[in-house]
DNA sequence: GCCGTTTTCGGCCCGACTGTTTTCAGTCG
C-alpha cells in the first residue's frame, strides 16, 4: 500500500470519526497523521518495517499499530468497524458548502438522508428548514451548494470541454512570442469525460501568456498564477490549466502533460533502464552529458526504444508499450475512413431534422451511404413508428433517393429489444426493412442473467444487423446495464452482427474497454452518430472514431469503412 | 489519539463568519 493510499485510509478514519461525533482532537490526530504520511519522502511501508515510523511526528503508538496492520494485511479491522452502518453517500454530502459532519449527521438521523439526491429532495420538500440548527436560509444555501457542486466539481463531457479548449488555443496562439499551442491531458487522449482542460504553450515570453490566460473574458476566477503556470475557473465552471515551456522542451512537455500518469511512469522506467531521466523538459543522460533535443513526440518515443509511435488515445499503460516495442500496434482507424453511417433519427420519431435535411447533411459530409433508423412503436416517449408509419416514411425516403442520387439511402429502424428479448416489430416488417439496429431502451436494470438471455435472444434474430449502444449508459447520468458479454458476442459472431460504437457524446457506447473485447472476439464494429439533428451527423467521425481508436480499432474492424458495394452486399446482405 | 512533560494527565490553533437563536453551535480557512 503506497503512501497516498495510507493517507486516504487515515483521512477516511478521521471523516468517519467526525460523523460518529468522536472527540475533535482525536479526529485531528488522524488528520495530522494522514498529512504526515502524505509528506513523507520515504515509503511508509519501509518505515513501518524498520520501526523508524515512531520517530515521525504525529504518529503515535495507536496509529503505528494500525499502519503495521495495514502494511502486513492490506486491511484494517478498525476501519471496517467504523464503516459499518455508515452510508457512503454521507461523504459526498459533506462536500456541500455549509454541510460539515455535525449537520450531515442531523439530516441523516432525522430525515434518513444518505445521498446528495436525498438531500436535494429533502430541501425541495422543505423538510430541512425545520430541523434544529437549520433554517430557510441554510436550506436555500444547501440547494445552491449542490447546484454549484455539479457545475464546478464534476467531470464534464468531452463535447462540452472541446469547444472551450479550441477557443483558448486560438486565443493563446494570438499572444506575442507564442510559437505553438496544443491541448494536452485527458482531452488529447480522447477520454469521454474530463475534469479540466490542459493547454501547453511554447514561448520564450511566458509572462505575456500568463497575462492572456488571466485576462480571458470567460474567466470567472483565478485559482493560481505564477511565472509559467496559470489555473483559472471559467464562467461555465470548467477549470483550465495553462503551462508554458521553452520551445526546445515542447515535445517532452507535450508527452509529459498528455499522460496518462501510468503511461508516463512506465516511460520514465524505460528511460532509467537506458541511463536517462525523463521529465517534462528533456530526456537527460544520467552521466551528465547534454540531453538530446526532440522536435516531436515521435522522435522521443523512438529514442526510448519504441518501434512505433504510441498515439495519445492508447496511452493508458494497458499493453500499448509492449506492443509498440514489438511493432505490433494496429494502424488505428481515422475519421476519413468512414464511408457511410447508420443510426440516424428524423422528425418521424424524436429527431429534429426532416429526412431531406439529414440526407443533405450526410451528402455534405461526403458519405456514400446513410441509414435512416427511427425508433420503433413501443418507444412512445420518442414518437416511435408503427408498421403503418414506417410504410409512409418509405415514401419520403423514395423521394429523397430520387433527389440525392449521389448517396445511397438505406431505410432501417432502431428496434426496441423488449424485456424478454423479442423485437418490437413483426418479422414481416423486419424483413422488409433494409437494416435493423436492435437496442435496449427500457428495463435497463434487469437482473444480469435475465438481461444476458434477453440480449442473446435478440442477437439471434436473423434480421438484426447492429447491436445498438450495448451498455445503455448515459455519461455522468446513468450506469451501464449488467450482462455477460461472452454469450452475447457469441450470438453476434453466429449472425454476423456488428456491435455499435455509438458516437453520441452522451453515450460513447460501446466504450473503449469493451471495443477491445469485442474485437478480440472477432466481432465487427459499426461507428454511428445516433444523430437526432443535422448538426450531430458528424458525431460518428468526431467522437465515435476516437472511442474506437481508444479500443485499438483499425479500419478493418469497422463495417462502415467498407465501400458502398461491399457494405450493401456483404454486410447488409441486400441483393 | 498525540505530545510532552510540571512524567501520567491536560492541552491540542483559532478567529471570522453565518444563521439560528437570544448566547452560541457549526463551518471554514
Amino acid at each position: 500500500m503506497d503512501n497516498r493510499a495510507v493517507e486516504a485510509v487515515l483521512n477516511e478514519i478521521a471523516a468517519l470519526l467526525e460523523l460518529k461525533g468522536a472527540n475533535t482532537f482525536k479526529v485531528r490526530a488522524y488528520q495530522n497523521a494522514a498529512r504526515a504520511v502524505g509528506n513523507l519522502q520515504e515509503d511508509v511501508g519501509e518505515l513501518v518495517e524498520s520501526g523508524e515510523i515512531k520517530s515521525v511526528r504525529g504518529i503515535g503508538k495507536s496509529i503505528q499499530e494500525k499502519l503495521k496492520e495495514l502494511h502486513e494485511t492490506e486491511e484494517l479491522v478498525y476501519l471496517e468497524e467504523l464503516r459499518s452502518g455508515v452510508p457512503e453517500g454521507l461523504f459526498e454530502i459533506m462536500t456541500v458548502p455549509g454541510m460539515g459532519p455535525k449537520k450531515t449527521k442531523v439530516v441523516w438521523e432525522e430525515l434518513s438522508v444518505t445521498t446528495l439526491v436525498d438531500l436535494e429532495t429533502a430541501c425541495k420538500e422543505d423538510q430541512v428548514a425545520g430541523l434544529k440548527g437549520f433554517g430557510k436560509k441554510s436550506q436555500a444555501k444547501i440547494l445552491d451548494g449542490i447546484e454549484h457542486l455539479e457545475l464546478t466539481r464534476g467531470r464534464r463531457l468531452r463535447s462540452q470541454a472541446l469547444p472551450q479548449a479550441a477557443r483558448l488555443k486560438a486565443l493563446l496562439e494570438g499572444v506575442a512570442g507564442v510559437e505553438r499551442v496544443e491541448v494536452a491531458g485527458s482531452l488529447r487522449r480522447g477520454r469521454e469525460t474530463v475534469k479540466d482542460v490542459d493547454l501547453l504553450v511554447a514561448s520564450l515570453e511566458p509572462e505575456a501568456v500568463m497575462e492572456a490566460a488571466r485576462d480571458d473574458p470567460e474567466v470567472d476566477s483565478i485559482i493560481g498564477s505564477g511565472a509559467t503556470k496559470t489555473s483559472v475557473r471559467l464562467k461555465d465552471g470548467l477549470q483550465v490549466d495553462v503551462r508554458v515551456v521553452e520551445p526546445r522542451s515542447f515535445a517532452c512537455a507535450l508527452a509529459y502533460f498528455t499522460g496518462s500518469k501510468d503511461f508516463n511512469v512506465a516511460l520514465r522506467g524505460m528511460a532509467l533502464d537506458q541511463g536517462y531521466s525523463l521529465n517534462e523538459y528533456d530526456l537527460r543522460p544520467l552521466d551528465g552529458s547534454p540531453p538530446p533535443e526532440f522536435a516531436t513526440e515521435e522522435e522521443l518515443h523512438k529514442a526510448l526504444g519504441l518501434a512505433q509511435y504510441v498515439p495519445p488515445e492508447l496511452r493508458e499503460n494497458t499493453g500499448e508499450i509492449a506492443a509498440a516495442i514489438k511493432g505490433e500496434l494496429p494502424t488505428l482507424i481515422e475519421p476519413t475512413d468512414l464511408q457511410g453511417i447508420l443510426h440516424v433519427h428524423t422528425k418521424w420519431s424524436d429527431g429534429t431534422g426532416t429526412v431531406d435535411e439529414m440526407v443533405r447533411g450526410a451528402v455534405e459530409l461526403g458519405y456514400d451511404y446513410l441509414g435512416i433508423s427511427d425508433h420503433s412503436e413501443i418507444a412512445g416517449y420518442a414518437n416511435g413508428l408503427s408498421v403503418d408509419r414506417l410504410h409512409r416514411q418509405r415514401e419520403e425516403i423514395e423521394a429523397a433517393r430520387e433527389a440525392y442520387p449521389q448517396i445511397r439511402i438505406f431505410h432501417g429502424c432502431e428496434v426496441d429489444i423488449l424485456g424478454d428479448g423479442q423485437l418490437d416489430l413483426t418479422d414481416e416488417c423486419l424483413e422488409w426493412l433494409d437494416f435493423v439496429i436492435a437496442s435496449v431502451h427500457m428495463e435497463l436494470r434487469q437482473e444480469r442473467s435475465k438481461m444476458t438471455k434477453r440480449l442473446v435472444r435478440a442477437m439471434s434474430h436473423p434480421q438484426v444487423r447492429v447491436f445498438g449502444h450495448p451498455l445503455g449508459r448515459k455519461l455522468l447520468k446513468r450506469d451501464s446495464s449488467a450482462f455477460d458479454w461472452e454469450p452475447v458476442l457469441d450470438a453476434c459472431v453466429e449472425n454476423s452482427i456488428a456491435v455499435e460504437v455509438n458516437g453520441s457524446p452522451h453515450r460513447l457506447d460501446a466504450d473503449w474497454v469493451h471495443v477491445r473485447r469485442i474485437r478480440a472476439r472477432g466481432v465487427k464494429l459499426c461507428v454511428n452518430p445516433d444523430a437526432h439533428a443535422q448538426a450531430t451527423l458528424i458525431d460518428a467521425a468526431r467522437y465515435g472514431v476516437c472511442e474506437a481508436r481508444r479500443g485499438w480499432a483499425s479500419k478493418e474492424d469497422v463495417v462502415n469503412t467498407l465501400d458502398l458495394a461491399a457494405f450493401e452486399k456483404d454486410f447488409l446482405r441486400i441483393g
